[in-house]
DNA sequence: ATGAAAGCGCTAACAC
DNA sequence: GTGTTAGCGCTTTCAT
C-alpha cells in the first residue's frame, strides 16, 4: 500500500484533480456542485487520504514548519518556552523542529542552512550567543525571524525581550529591604548578554540606595567553563564561588545569583553549617520549577517563559500571514517584565548592619 | 532576491542541472569531469546555493524528518530523552518535529495525521496512553516506529523497554535492607503501564521477604487529576497522599513514590514537622535532575533517559536506513534496567521493628 | 562525461 | 461548476 494520490481519489470520485483539489481546500472564491463535493469527499474518506504536505509545500511556498532554536531543551530554563511556541504552532497549523545548539557557533550555523533548506517558514531564535550574519542571510530567503534578545535597538528581527536589568535590580531592591547591606553577585559567565543586564540591575540599585559597589563581591565562574551543557555544571559553580566569597568577605549577608541553578549550588553550599535564610539570605533568576521544591524555597526573579514562547511563536506566526518576509515593514518588540517571587531563602538580615 | 535553484546554477556553469545534481549529490556511480566539478561548485558557492529539500524529499520520498511524540516537554521527564533523540537525529542528518500530546488520545491522532502528511520517515512515540491503531495506519505507510513501550509481547513495532517492575522491586528491596517493614506506596494514577508495573514490584519485593501486603499501604490519587499537565499537580498529589496516609497508619517509616514528582511532594509534607530520612524515608523513581537538589537529596530509582532517547532514535534511524519499513522483518527491542541511586531521603528504620 | 526528458504530488490560472 | 494545462525544484533513467 503505497501513497493514495489526489488522483487516486479523482479516479474514484469521476473528477478530475483540480475538482479535487478545489474540494479538499475548501477554496472559498469557487463553488462546487454539492454532489460532486460528496463525491470527493467520500472517496477521500474511504482511500483515507492524507495529501502530501510536501507537495502542497514546494507549490504553495508554504512549509507549515517553524525551527525553534535554543541552546538545550535539557537546561530547565527552556521547556517550558519550547511548550509555548508549541502550542501556539500547532493551534495554528505548524509543526515545530527542536533544535539544539549548545552554543555553538557551528552548530547554529548548521541548523540555520538545514531550516532554510527545508524551507521553514519561520525561525525562532533563543540562543544568546549567535551570529545576526546568519540570520540576516535566512531574512533574505524570506524566512522570518524571532529573536529573544536583549537589544531594543532595531537589529532587523521581531524579539521577545526581557528586562534582566530591571530583574536584577528587583533581586537587590528586595534585600536591601531586608536590611542587608553587603550583598554578593555571583554569574557563571561574564559573555553573555543578559547575564551582564542582570548585573547591570546589582549595580543600579547600589546606586539608587547610595551604596558603593564593592567589586570582590561580584564574583565569576574563572574557569569559564561554557558550551556543551553549562546547567549540569552551574550548581557546581554556584557552589564554589559562594564558598569562595563568604571565605573571603565574611561580612557578606546575602547572595544574589544570576540564575537559579547557580542558586541552587548556594544552597548546597549552605549544608556546610549555615542556616539560610538565617545566616544567609540567597535570590535567584529565571523561576524554574525547582526553586519551589527544594528546602528552603528559593527567592527568586520570575520570568513568564511560558508566554514568552506563545508570544515569539504568535509574533512570528501572525508575520509569515501578513507576509512580513515580503515587506521591509516595522519590526515588532515585546517586553516582559521580571516579577519578584518571595519565597523561603531570604530573611531579615541578622547581620551587623553598619 | 528569492530562491535559488539548480537552474539558476546550472545557467551559470554553462552545464544541464542533471549535471548539477550529479556533481552535488556526489553520485559515486558517475564520474564527473574535474572541470565541469569545478564550475558547478564555484557557481553554487556564488550563488550562495541550498537545494530545497521539500523538492528533494518529494522526488526521493525521503524527507529525513522524523516526528517525537511526547506527553509534554514541560515535564521535567521528557527533555533528556528529546534531547537524546535530537542528537542522534542531528548526527545523521535528521530533524525532529517536538510534538506534545499530553496523553490526549485527539491530540495524538491530529498529530499523527499531520506526521503523516508531512512524510516524516519514522516517529518516536513516548506517550503511554496511545491507540496503536493510528500508529499501524502510520506503519502502513511505510513510515518507521519506534515506541517506549512496556510490553515486551511483539506489538509489531520495535521498542524502547524499561524495567519499571525491576525498578520497583528494587527500590522496596532496598527499604527493607534498611529495616523498614511498613512501607507506603503512592501514585498518581492507576491506569498508566508503567505505574500499575512499579507497583506489581512493590508487592514482589514483599512476596520475597515474606511480609505481606496490607492495601491500607498503598494508595492512589482519588480525584484522577489526569491529563493536561500532570507535572505540574502531582507534589501536590504527593503531599496530600503522604499526609493521608500517615495520618490514618502511623506505624508506616517509609513511603515509596511511583515517581520523583510525587515523592518531592511527600518531602514537602514533611516540612510539617516530620524529619527525612530520620522519621520517614523516601524513595522516588525517574532521577530527574531535582533530586539532587533537594534537601534531603533524594533517594531514586534512575531511568537512563537520554541513553534511552538515543537508542530510540538510533533503532529508528538504522531501521530507515535498512529500508525496514518495505520488509516485515524481526522487531527490534531494546531493554533498560534501573538504578538505584542512593542519596539521603533514605535511612535505617528507626521505627518499632515487629 | 553530459544532456534531454519524464515525473514526484500538488495547486492555480485559465478555459469551457 | 469543472476540466485542461502548466509548473513548483528536484532526481534519475536513458540517450548520445
Amino acid at each position: 500500500m503505497s501513497q493514495v494520490t489526489s488522483k487516486d481519489i479523482a479516479r474514484l470520485a469521476g473528477v478530475s484533480r483540480s475538482t479535487v483539489s478545489l474540494v479538499l481546500n475548501k477554496v472559498p472564491a469557487v463553488k462546487i456542485a454539492a454532489g460532486t463535493r460528496e463525491k470527493v469527499l467520500k472517496a477521500a474518506r474511504e482511500l483515507n487520504y492524507h495529501p502530501n504536505a510536501l507537495a502542497q509545500s514546494l507549490k504553495t511556498n508554504r512549509s507549515q514548519i517553524i525551527g525553534l532554536l535554543i541552546p538545550s531543551i535539557a537546561n530547565p530554563f527552556f521547556p517550558s518556552i519550547a511548550q509555548g511556541v508549541e502550542d501556539v504552532a500547532v493551534a495554528n497549523g505548524y509543526n515545530v523542529f527542536l533544535c539544539n545548539t549548545f552554543r555553538d557557533q557551528v552548530k547554529e550555523e548548521n541548523y540555520i542552512r538545514t531550516l532554510v533548506g527545508k524551507q521553514v517558514d519561520g525561525i525562532i531564535v533563543a540562543s544568546s550567543v549567535h551570529n545576526p550574519l546568519f540570520l540576516q542571510e535566512a531574512q533574505q530567503r524570506k524566512i522570518l525571524i524571532v529573536t529573544f534578545d536583549r537589544r531594543i535597538e532595531n537589529n532587523g528581527f521581531d524579539c521577545i525581550h526581557f528586562d534582566n536589568v530591571r530583574g536584577g535590580e528587583m533581586a537587590v531592591d528586595y534585600l536591601f529591604s531586608l536590611g542587608h547591606r553587603n550583598i554578593g553577585f555571583i554569574t557563571t559567565s561574564m559573555d553573555s548578554a543578559s547575564h551582564i543586564d542582570r548585573l547591570t540591575g546589582y549595580k543600579k540599585a547600589h546606586e539608587k540606595a547610595g551604596i558603593a559597589v564593592n567589586n570582590r563581591y561580584i564574583r565569576n565562574d574563572r574557569y569559564q567553563s561554557k558550551g556543551i551543557t553549562a546547567h549540569h555544571y552551574e550548581p557546581e559553580i554556584g557552589r564554589k564561588l559562594a564558598a569562595e566569597l563568604l571565605e573571603e568577605c565574611p561580612e557578606i549577608t546575602a547572595i544574589f545569583a544570576v540564575n537559579d541553578l547557580t542558586a541552587l549550588g548556594v544552597l548546597k553550599h549552605s549544608q556546610k553549617g549555615l542556616r539560610i535564610p538565617e545566616d544567609l539570605s540567597v535570590v535567584g533568576f529565571d523561576n524554574i520549577s525547582h526553586t519551589e521544591m527544594v528546602t528552603p524555597t528559593l527567592t527568586t526573579i520570575a520570568q513568564p517563559t511560558y508566554q514568552m514562547g506563545r508570544q515569539a511563536a504568535e509574533l512570528l506566526i501572525a508575520g509569515i500571514k501578513n507576509g512580513a518576509n515580503d515587506i521591509k515593514g516595522p519590526r515588532h518588540l515585546v517586553l516582559f517584565s521580571p516579577e519578584l517571587i518571595v519565597r523561603d531563602s531570604g530573611a531579615v538580615s541578622q547581620g551587623t548592619v553598619a
